[in-house]
DNA sequence: GTCTATAAACCGATAGAC
DNA sequence: GTCTATCGGTTTATAGAC
């Protein structure tokens, strides 16, 4: 019994709609036509429109993705087969929908970067937690806390660039090629 | 004497405006206002209108962006110093614009990957044709031909996600940190 | 909370004179 | 090649009944 609020259709809607066409191509229409809901229901929930709900995805999104590659570091050996297991993880993901879905906010954050602070600081938020997650995990290998945190910070660059690049090329080898180079890196950083 | 015409101008508009707010966020109004031509020259130099003049846009900004970074690595001494420069030479553009001008096709690519398959393509020859151009000159230096194309690949993965991390979270030191860490897969690379 | 109807502005694109 | 004027459609957001 997954009885599901009209709240959440928006919500889940919205994400999908914004994670594969971005913010300004997505319409509000179009979400409530996908949610089967009125205009009056948006407001209603989410007052500030377009932008409120698009800060909403963008939390969510980003909880949720977090969520996954935490369980996919914690669930492997070591570190070097963790990170290897989330771009591996992120390339099947890829290619199973298409080359639909990719990363949850890269295509919102690339837009809305210059144009709008709000919506810029919660994606920086998200990258943030991502970022501290990962590092966290690093450190508890026994990586230096400035080096983890710096590995971190390669490792979403290494995945949003790998996310690009197999999206436009529509060929997900160059995320599984990143997931190896990540490996290594991470290895290096073990051995020092 | 730098006479511009019409059709430069509107060009030079599009390829600026897409390049930091994206396809859908910019308007032809925009467009017409800020290269101060009237309506109908647009259609008249670009009958495809905005798709027509964004498809251009992404070549001719792919090949003056592909000249910038062949012309950094061959002015360096080893293509070590070549990668760690075009790290630092995007970072301090970045920097330089307060964070808007990075990539000048990775917004809008991201946006039309799923919606536009000809824009899309037009993306995938620019980073073909990047990538290509970075293999070159690794494989000069010694690398095996296979070898050098996954490095080529991953300098412009990691590139791309270091662009979007700096502007995201308005701090170029990650695009810095990339291309120390593009320095030393280079060199590894150069040793084996 | 949800319905229907609609406001008000803007969108990309075109027509016809010059 | 460029001007002015405008078409038809769509956009986000709101009003008022229920």
């Amino acid at each position: 019994m997954t009885s599901t609020t009209t709240r959440e259709r928006l919500l889940g809607s919205a994400r999908t709609l914004f994670q594969r066409q971005g913010f300004a191509a997505t319409g509000i229409k179009q979400i409530l036509e996908v949610s089967d809901a009125a205009s009056a229901s948006l407001y209603h929930f989410y007052p500030g429109g377009k932008h409120d709900l698009a800060a909403d995805a963008i939390r969510t999104s980003g909880a949720e993705y977090q969520a996954l590659v935490e369980s996919v570091l914690d669930s492997a050996p070591d570190p070097c087969a963790g990170v290897r297991a989330c771009f591996d993880g992120a390339a099947s993901t890829v290619e199973a929908s298409g080359y639909q879905d990719a990363c949850p906010i890269a295509t919102v954050a690339s837009e809305i970067a210059n144009t709008d602070d709000e919506l810029r600081q919660a994606c920086a938020d998200v990258f943030d937690s991502w970022i501290d997650a990962a590092a966290k995990r690093f450190r508890a290998a026994g990586v230096k806390p400035a080096a983890a945190r710096e590995l971190a910070v390669t490792f979403i660059m290494l995945l949003e660039g790998g996310f690009l690049m197999a999206r436009v090329r529509r060929d997900a080898a160059p995320l599984r090629r990143a997931g190896r180079t990540m490996e290594a890196l991470v290895r290096a950083s073990l051995d020092s």
